[in-house]
This record gives structure tokens, sequence and C-alpha cells, in this order.
RNA sequence: GCGCCGAUAGCUCAGCGGAUAGAGCGCAGCCCUGCGGAGGCUGAGGCCGAGGGUUCGAAUCCCUCUCGGCGUACCA
């Protein structure tokens, strides 16, 4: 990447000044540089003198004449001009931007690819979402992303597994099987009441129903504490099978789906307590026992095993990443959860600690809950409350590309309020459907010229401001795949797309791609092929299909 | 109470230490007898929640406050 080299040449000037005397020899700081704001500014700038005026000093505008004056630039750049207060600008030759194009024709649909991984392995584990209910459209927004996010860290050179931690183990199970079970025997005209805190959406009554199809009133003859779990059971298959599907129209598949109850079988859990223990981060307090999580930074310690012996989620949970971290040995794991469990943060990150792991290894990314808006009503989410807007909903509404684009776009930080009446209403002028159309149309261009082989296309020709300004966005794809990594936040990816799209409606509102002269003809198709490959590129890794046409 | 997150154009949101604060939608104009107008161009519209501080420089960092969301269980 070209905004590396830059780096490294500032550096070594830097290294030389000092070398020479013409610095001092303090510690140089970290050399950033950015994209600059105003026109005029060049393509990359650098505030470097502005930062190290102060411990050197001396004018920042003297240091950056004396790095300008030291620096040995690469080919890709024309120019490099010192601007007040005190940056740097870097202008990028245009020979080299036509070159560019090559490159980007070649590297086709891997076009934006950097190496930070370094082929490490990550996991990224999202949704997750409990199997005794559908998919709520909140789901759909940490699906969305954590999908988006394996697709850039794929794309950035790591090698990453997706993974859906099924909860199909503990008291919630409980309460799910009884649900189950009082709404099977209602079926059959039976008078069995939900239990206390059961779970009172309709779907539980559509579960019942297809399990009186599949297997009949078999289950009334069996005692109730025996039917429940298998009910339970029968339930949370039929559930995930729609789950899988709710994922599959979003195009998200999942390299393994890890069920919470195959911990308990293996004996994992206890196992992980015991761990604990011997570590001497177990402490037995009234009847129950602990993990001293306060002597690691969480500011209360938390029930691994209740007093009356049934362990808590958070045992499983310990297990459950001893297994990632320990056994399956995951470089990094990332943990995608919605803003309910914030507070498990702490406790999680303690645990792992404990168990003797490095804790950076794990990261947890939080997003912020969905609010479904409805009739300018907020419908409270929650399977607990029954009360929900189910992500099947919300596909069937504004389809799969507007719904990722939008999940995707904004900042997982930010709350978000989801009108279904206004994303019906906007779909028809959704973001997504103009960078589709952009993607569309260069493939209605290069079909419109099947017949003519711009391989050899000279690129020096193509000078106009809305051709160069069209490579220079082309140019930002890796950029933007390299920090979108490194921060784990996939949100710039969709208002890149829309600026890209807009950067060839531009070139191809003033440029005439197809004419009587056949050298330009060839350069503009070689342009048009590379920004076809790079909207593709953008689209692919927000998850949002890239049509040939519309 | 304490902890985490948010507050930026009429609306939905980017930007999160740099040079005149951006986009989409909406609004007001303009551009088609040529490759897909689901397009392009121009304009109006902002005390970047409030107040202090740090810095050569703050929407961005620190502190206080206001409002909103979430959490704060031997729930998950």
């Amino acid at each position: 990447m070209i905004r590396d080299e830059l780096r490294q040449v500032l550096g070594r000037a830097v290294e030389a000044a000092q070398k020479d005397g013409e610095l001092p020899a303090i510690a140089v700081p970290d050399i950033l540089i950015e994209r600059p704001s105003g026109e005029g500014h060049g393509d990359y700038a650098s505030s470097l003198p502005l930062k190290m005026a102060r411990s050197a000093r001396m004018a920042p505008m003297t240091i950056a004449g004396i790095i300008a004056a030291k620096v040995e630039l690469p080919a890709a750049v024309a120019g490099l001009e010192v601007a007040a207060p005190g940056f740097l600008n870097f202008h990028l030759a245009s020979a080299w931007l036509g070159d560019q194009v090559d490159q980007i024709v070649a590297a086709g649909p891997d076009y934006g690819r950097v190496d930070l991984g370094g082929g490490r392995r990550v996991q990224v584990e999202f949704v997750s979402a409990n199997p005794t209910g559908p998919l709520t459209a909140g789901n759909g927004r940490g699906a969305a992303l954590g999908d988006s996010l394996a697709r850039v860290l794929s794309k950035a050179g790591y090698q990453v597994q997706r993974e859906y931690y099924v909860n199909d183990a503990g008291n919630q199970m409980d309460a799910f099987n009884g649900s189950v079970y009082a709404r099977y025997v209602q079926r059959f005209g039976g008078a069995v009441e939900l239990p206390e805190n059961g779970y009172p959406g309709d779907y539980i009554q559509t579960v019942a129903e297809a399990i009186a199809t599949s297997h009949g009133r078999q289950f009334l003859d069996v005692p109730a504490e025996e039917a429940k779990p298998m009910l339970g059971r029968l339930g949370v298959d039929l559930l995930l099978q729609q789950i899988r599907i709710d994922l599959d129209q979003l195009g998200i598949r999942f390299d393994e789906w890890f069920h919470e109850e195959s911990l308990f079988e293996a004996g994992k859990v206890s196992a992980a307590v015991e761990h604990l223990r011997a570590a001497g981060y177990v402490l037995e307090r009234e009847g129950a026992t602990w993990f001293a999580s306060s002597t690691l930074g969480d500011d209360r310690d938390n029930v691994l095993i209740r007093s009356n012996g049934v362990p808590t989620y958070f045992a499983s949970d310990a297990a459950y990443h001893q297994n990632k971290l320990g056994e399956r040995k995951f470089d990094k794991v990332i943990d995608i959860w919605g803003a309910d469990h914030q507070g498990h943060v702490p406790r999680m990150k303690a645990v792992v600690e404990a168990m003797g792991f490095d804790p950076a290894r794990l990261a947890v990314l939080i997003y912020q809950l969905v609010n479904l808006v409805r009739d300018g009503q907020v419908v409270r989410m929650g399977k607990r409350t029954g009360q929900f807007v189910t992500l099947r909903e919300v596909l069937d509404e504004v389809g799969p590309d507007a719904v990722r684009f939008f999940m995707v776009a904004r900042s997982p930080d930010a709350m978000m309020d989801f009108d279904l009446d206004l994303a019906k209403a906007q779909s028809d002028v959704n973001p997504v459907y103009y960078v589709q159309y952009a993607h569309a149309r260069t493939g209605g261009i290069l079909r419109r010229a099947e017949n003519i082989d711009f391989g050899d296309g000279d690129v020096t020709l193509l000078i106009d401001s809305s051709e160069l300004a069209l490579i220079r966005k082309m140019l930002e794809l890796p950029e933007i795949v390299a920090d979108a990594a490194q921060a784990l936040a996939p949100h710039p990816l969709p208002h890149y797309a829309q600026e890209l799209a807009t950067a060839l409606h531009t070139f191809y509102d003033r440029c005439r791609v197809i004419t009587e002269d056949a050298e330009t003809t060839k350069a503009r198709l070689k342009l048009v092929a590379a920004c076809k490959a790079t909207l593709a590129a953008t689209l692919d890794l927000i998850g949002v299909g890239a049509p040939e046409q519309m």
C-alpha cells in the first residue's frame, strides 16, 4: 500500500536528518499518513512536523522543510510540498495512478486484499441467539456485523472461522420445554398452564402445532417430566432450522454450530470450574461456588455453581472459552454480543485471564440494541416478553440486501431506530440500490463492448479529472480493509461503496466510454472493468449482491 | 447510586487530535434528439447536547452536568 510506503519514506528522512544533525535526536512520534480533507492539499498528508515541533524545539515549518529536503520520493509520488502551519502534502503521479488500473484489473475479485493477519486463525462468534425463539430484527444487526467483520478479516489475511453458539442447556431451556409442553397439551384440549417464566410468544403454539402434526398425540401418554425435554428438543430443532433459513437468506453460513450441551456431556464445565479452583480463583460462600473475579478487576464476584448444585451460564461460558482458546487454540477469538450482555464482559475477560490465557486474545464487540419502530411506536424486543419483530418479517418487507447494507453501515456503538415503515418506503431509494446500480451499469457497458479486447488499453490516456478521481477512489479500498480489520469495525464499507458509486456515475456522465476513438475506448473500458471489480469486492465485503443487471 | 454506550443539517447517520465539518433522504434550481435518468451538477440548511480544561490546533482527548439506551441476579 502506498500509504505504508509514505510512512516508511518519512521515517527514513527523519532518521537521515537526525544523523546529519539537522534535527535533534528526539523520539519520533507515530507517523500518521492521512487523507487531507480540502482540495489542493494533495492525496496524502502528514502533520509529523507539527507533532515534532515541541520536543525538537524548532518551528514546524523549519522541520517540514528539512524533512522535505531529505525525503526520497517513490515513483508514485509526483511532488511533495510543505504547507503552513507545518504539513507535508504528497501528490500522486498520474502515470502511477493510471498504472493502478492495470493492477486492479489483474487482481480482479481479489482486489483489496491486504496481509495483516499472516494466516493467523481468528474465530468470530456471533448471533448465538437462544434457540428458544425465532431470530429478531435485533439479532439481524449482530448477524450483519459479525459476517461482514469475518469477510473483512478474511480479506485482511486472517484465517477466519464463523461460529454460532447454541445455548441449548440451562434453566431457560426448562422454561422453554415447559412452554412447548403446555402449548402441546393445550392443542389437544388439555389444561396445562404456561410455566411462570415461560415463553408467551405465539410462535410456541406454531411449534407445538408442528410437533402435533409430525408426531401426533404420543407425548400425552408420557409422564410430563419426561415429555417436556423431549418436546423441547424437537422444538429447538424446529427453531434452529428456521434460524438457519433466515441466516442463509442473509448470505451467512456458519462453519460451526457449537452446542452448549456438548460441554456438559463431555464434562468440560466441571473441568473448567476445577481448573479455576486449582488456579486459586474459586471460593465457597453461602453454599454456592464463586469465581473471585473481583481480584481481577471485575466489580463483583460471580457464581459458577448455585447452592442447588446447578452450574450457571457463566460456568459453561468459561468452559466454552477454555475450549476456544485452550483446545482449539484460536490465535484470536472475537465474541459479538448485544448491549444487554455488556455486564458479562468484565467477568469473561477475568475468567480468561484466570485460566491462564492472554486476555488480549479475546475481543468482545458490543453492539447497541435495535429499537423497532412500527406505527410510530417503539416495539420492545425480547423473547421473554413475547413482544418482538422477527428478522423474517423485516427480511420479507425490506429484503436481505437492504437489511445488510443498512445494518452494517451503522457504528455498533450507536443505538439504532429501525422504522419498518420508513425502511419500506425508502427501499426504492435505498443507498444499496444506488451502489448496485453502479455495478450493473459497469456490467452493461462491458456487455455492450464484448467484442472489444481492451487488454492493451493505454492507461496513460486516462487524464480527465473524473477518471483520475475514480482511480483515486478505487485505491482507497485496501486502506479501508486494513483499517476495518484493525479496528474490528466494518461500518465504513457501505459509506465507501456509495462514494465509489458516485465517482463512477460522475465519470460516466462526463466521459463517453465507447466511441470511434479506439484507443480512448480501450483505456476507458479498462477503467470500467477495474471499477466493476472494486465495486464487486466492496459489495462482497458488505455481504450484498453485485448484480449484472437490475 | 455505580458501570458501558449515545447526543453532529428538518430526518437517518458518517467523521473521533489536524487545514473551509460530510453523505443519503427531504427541499429549491439546472443538465437527456449519444454507453441503462434507479444518473449528473449547483444551492439553501450546523453555537458538532451544555459548561470548564489540555493542546500550536478539539466535533474528536480529560473533568462536570443534562437527556436517552443498556447493564448492575445463586437470569441468559
